[in-house]
DNA sequence: TGTTTTTTCCCTGTTTGACGGGAAAAATAT
DNA sequence: ATATTTTTCCCGTCAAACAGGGAAAAAACA
């Protein structure tokens, strides 16, 4: 296992019961995809990195030292 | 602002005093890609974000009802 | 054991992001 | 108001991710 993101996206399809192939089905990628991700290669669309996540029920967030700031900037919903 | 990443992204380089241009210097991509996200283009490669997070000193982390169970069969480092 | 499933890793063509340059628009400063 | 900085958004070129096929290696299962 060559990267913390792999090892993480491996873990959760396998507690789903999910192939590689299945999970890249289900996410509507290719099944290199995902066999990439999961062994460490960093160069990935964020886009397809996402719609794996999505099916895995993994989200990502960010932490800063600044997070407090701006969330309280940014109560109004952006989005 | 189109995205919540972009404008945490905005945000945060807004608070160091850079422009979009020292980002994307600092960080070695192109103004361009710096433009684009925070301007909410989904489409980017992860290597790049993680380039332009880190002279942020943003970092990302993942959130998932497995998360426990992960981390409890990672504690020896797998990187 | 042999059989089936899954993963790994080729290859090829296509799509698309990344880049720098440039210039207009917008914002900021003097 | 005018000058300066910054942002927005073109463009053309290039490199790289992508999908999908295929087949061997590895793993799981009978």
């Amino acid at each position: 296992m060559r990267n913390k993101l792999g090892a993480i996206i491996r873990f959760h399809r396998k507690r789903s019961g999910l192939t590689q192939l299945d999970l890249a089905e289900l996410a509507g990628v290719g099944k290199n995809l995902v066999y990439g991700l999961e062994n460490g290669q960093e160069s990935v669309r964020l886009e397809n990195l996402l719609k794996v996540l999505r099916v895995l029920n993994i989200e990502l967030d960010f932490q800063s030292p600044l997070k407090e700031a701006y969330l309280k900037e940014h109560t109004n919903a952006d989005r």
